[in-house]
DNA sequence: CTGAAAGCGCTAACAG
DNA sequence: CTGTTAGCGCTTTCAG
């Protein structure tokens, strides 16, 4: 079998004593002659040594290490995040290691808070305290409301996608009213009017706040808000298609669906009844997911900062490590971007 | 700030050595009589304790850790292979950690084998190893051979997704020549001769395994192969969209793209042209993303085996770690998952 | 049945 | 400028 060459090896090699060695490969000026210490890195180099990180952290009692839980990392938008705070750690010289709860696979898809996912949580942070991080980030797999929290209240601790019911951690998330707002201001802009709406299932904290964000633009662009032109989907293609026929039967121009799949059943309604999307209807989506461009036009959405969100978790979490004291909002909101696509027609120079 | 319970306050907190309270919590029969074991037992669970992993792997310098590299783990496919992975090892009680080249972000998408990823790799490598991984399992962004490989030829590494283009090290891909084996098969079956192909790039190991196989399930079936029908696309929407064009002007009746992408592109052509997919062209996908139920019919795909990918990846490097001198196949091969939907029609009964 | 002691690889006083 | 030494938290002989 192989070994890793050890600080050992190249005392031995080089005759020195195993504290020369380390003081010279860690930088400290003078611990040895330059003869001696242009010998010890030709050595390690030769060597290839890589210092055992076991063995350092257990003695520095410092790990340089932030944890990352997922609820589960093969939830779409997950790995992004993850790549947003991997990005901010590796600047700052932080390393990441990463806890996959793998709630989706687990669980089959039951998502509710039980009790069981408290404990797994528990179990899952206090194995990443084993390997003595330093703090930690927990991405949730969807915007929702999370009951449990740390044991230590006082640990370097951020939540991001999700927020936690109760407690000081922080948590970030995107700015979904915002988006949202965006979107209608968009609409309105291109003369848009009668405009259905089809969101989430009403319970969402991502359906409420997006259908407050929608609201607000229309109240600011002075049109009123016809609430008969709200339906509740659920989320899927189906719901999408059986919503945009009775938004269309009550003769809106243009369709907000909270997401890209509901979006998708709109299209396929419209493909069905010769409507051209981006023409006869306009259409806007959310998630900026990749059927977007499966369509022609391509459907106009909204992506959420995943990457930003990793890098501002990490940020947080950072901050608090170095300084533990440091006052940090409860809550940071990301902006959106917003993807503005042929999808929506500019009808305002069109008559009523 | 808080501190960890060490194997040391329960000590002091129950009036024993360390020794025998690391003996009773590893089970060690007889290490304390029933009294005091009990007495250690709760004393380590008030305390919430929880081994010291860096101390107990330096101390037994066996980490009973994999390492998995990935390629980037923002690419759609890369976290099922993950999760696949983890699921096994939890089974197999081993832990994992996880190091992510960010190829795709730290290049600009810049993929092709340069000096610079191959150094990335070694660094990445030896990262793992610092952290005394016994094994580790190398993620592809794409299938495509790897020049790079690690400097020991006797670690425990498998490539998975991708293969290394010498070197003794298994690597473990899906059977993409007998997927589209299969998807030659059903076409024929439901009545199809003049099949076209969009095809990848000729370049493309993928590509090349995929039409090998078309061909022999046309072959078998006894139906001419004719090479004008099939088109070179390079992935993208827009080369589907083409390639249809063409294949529809000269008569097909069915499509087989070689990802899904291309097949989007298939389908827009032919809602534009008014011709019904799954009645008027049969179409046939590959790789069964998200994408292919944006339309109605849904389109029929070729699902990878990622998740079982990931399993035998993990499966071979635990047995190398367990028998170092296990022999193993140098390729292992995972049949995919055919996903026959309603964009296929059967025309068996039709006139020619 | 129980504990003292050594040591995994590394760093940081502290002497010389 | 260089080496000795102690110790991070844990396991494991080996005596008592």
């Amino acid at each position: 079998m192989f070994r890793i060459a050890t600080i050992k090896d190249i005392a031995r090699l080089t005759g020195v004593s195993v504290a020369t060695v380390s003081n010279v490969l860690n930088g400290k000026s003078g611990a040895a002659g330059p003869a001696k210490a242009k010998e010890i890195f030709e050595a390690a180099a030769r060597l290839q040594y890589q210092p055992n990180t076991l063995a350092k952290n257990l003695k520095l009692r410092r790990s340089h290490t932030v944890g990352i839980i997922t609820e589960d990392l093969t939830v779409f938008n997950t790995p992004e995040i993850v790549d947003g705070i991997e990005a901010y750690c590796e600047e700052q010289g932080y390393e990441i290691v990463l806890a996959n709860m793998r709630l989706f696979k687990r669980y089959d898809n039951n998502l509710t808070d039980t009790p069981e996912h408290a404990v797994l949580f528990a179990n899952t942070l206090r194995s990443l305290q084993a390997k003595q991080v330093e703090g930690v980030v927990y991405i949730g797999y969807h915007y929702r409301q999370i009951s449990y929290q740390p044991p230590q209240k006082d640990i370097p601790f951020v939540y991001t996608y999700c927020a936690p019911t109760e407690g000081n951690f922080p948590s970030v998330t995107f700015d979904d009213e915002g988006a949202s707002y965006q979107v209608g201001t968009e609409l309105v802009r291109h003369g848009h009017r009668k405009i259905g709406v089809i969101s989430g299932p009403i319970s969402s904290l991502n359906a409420q706040a997006r259908l407050h964000g929608y609201q607000r633009a229309l109240y600011d662009a002075g049109v009123l808000y016809n609430n008969e032109l709200t339906l509740y989907g659920d989320w899927n293609r189906e719901s999408g298609y059986r919503c945009a026929e009775q938004l269309i039967a009550k003769g809106v121009s243009a369709i907000f669906a909270f997401n890209d799949v509901m979006a998708c059943g709109v299209y396929a309604y419209c493909i069905r009844h010769n409507l051209a999307v981006g023409r006869d209807i306009s259409l806007f989506g959310y998630d900026n997911r990749s059927i977007v461009d499966a369509f022609s036009p391509a459907i106009s959405s909204v992506e959420s900062p995943l990457g930003e969100m990793g890098r501002r978790s990490a940020a947080l979490v950072l901050e608090k490590i170095r300084d533990p004291r440091a006052e940090q909002p409860r809550t940071s909101t990301i902006p959106c971007i917003l993807h503005l696509r042929d999808s929506v027609a500019d009808i305002s120079g069109r008559a009523e």
